[in-house]
DNA sequence: CATACAAAACGAACTAGTTCGTTCGGTATG
DNA sequence: CATACCGAACGAACTAGTTCGTTTTGTATG
């Protein structure tokens, strides 16, 4: 029992309804794999009132899409110049909210760039934590010989490496155990902590 | 024009033809969004003959996929202990054959669980990577406070960060400078020499 | 070389099921 | 009455998979 469906299920407008519906559709099956039908019938609402609401699928779809990187942007963010728990952070937020992670892959996977609205939410968050990664190395924390944008990727794909792992099917079958979970969060801050260590091998071009 | 496109186009079996024009299809639009018309188009071949060599669409996805992991698997292989050169050729590999890599997602993303036999080939060859990153560690180039399921891990997630970036969209439609692609590959390496220098901070658990 | 034959392949039509998006009658609520 | 909503049905387009008659290709035989 998610956030989605609990939303989903008990008094809130159709939209809202709707909405969350779409959510869990849509993490769960992509755009093309996604069915009308069962977000309306999982919604409590009516089709009639769904497409009262939304053009049509892509449209909803790009909703969607749109409310999660919003919290993902809102969630996971870099403050006082700790990046090993900045990556952390993202670690916990990948772990706890999977789906935001599957949208961005369906996103990424299933359109051809047209997603634009949603995407200047993620570049706008990308750039201000690079923002902070700069200001960071200016105070010492980080090793000034990175290129931020290049480090900030870096550490992107170090916090999401065992969600993109091939290994990593069948989500909603077999839960992971917390003990694994929890190693697996302290070698992604261990390995960002090597990474950003300051002058610990030489300059990087 | 790659390789599958050329393989699609003269006279090769019809079997193999539409084989490679499935590559093609699956990793372009995945399972729920191919076309089977599409793929017999494209390998200038009939639906008839489709049907008679693969026995339904999904059957002929996993064969794509599981092609495609075999290439994988004997392209980007650690050798001679340089864990930092087999991060270069991950890196590599994922660059010219972005495919393989989005096959891997959308077989994580579309499937649950029924993709055993690919998976096989997959996690075999992460065995024998982790393999050598035991012996790498016995001969002092790796840190030994690592975990190597944990570090080969962190090692994918590195190599492959810049595609699994939220802004990586539109692949075919603007192709990034090979300067950059340099840059990301340098970074890459470096990171992943930055995680495994011996006794750089100390025990992660 | 010419004929016969079988397997492989093609092409086009067809079936059966799905799915998006729309429409419409009915109900409640303000 | 008007608005919001539901449930059910509808239509049109699409799609996986099948069928079937025809054509090509390879091979054996006389």
């Amino acid at each position: 029992m998610n956030y989605s469906e609990i939303m989903a299920r008990d008094g809130a407008d159709p939209q809202t309804r709707i909405l969350e519906a779409a959510r869990a559709e849509f993490a769960a099956y992509g755009l093309a794999g996604a069915r009308i039908d069962r977000i309306a019938k999982n919604a409590q609402a009516s089709k009639e009132r769904l497409y009262a609401y939304y053009s049509d699928k892509q449209q909803l779809f790009l909703e969607v899409l749109e409310v999660n990187l919003r919290e993902f942007a809102s969630d996971a963010v870099l403050t006082a110049h700790d990046v090993p728990a900045f990556a952390g952070a993202l670690f916990d937020h990948a772990v706890l909210h999977g789906d935001h992670l599957r949208m961005i892959d369906w996103a990424r996977l299933e359109t051809d760039g047209t997603w634009l609205p949603a995407l200047e939410v993620m570049l706008g968050y990308r750039d201000e934590q690079v923002r902070r990664i700069r200001l960071a190395q200016e105070a010492g924390r980080v090793d000034a010989a990175w290129d931020p944008v290049q480090l900030m990727t870096l550490i992107f794909g170090i916090a999401s490496a065992w969600m993109h792992e091939p290994g990593a099917v069948v989500p909603r079958g077999n839960p992971v155990a917390p003990a694994v979970v929890a190693a697996r969060r302290a070698n992604v801050v261990h390995a960002v902590e090597r990474l950003i260590a300051p002058s610990a091998i030489g300059p990087i071009n």
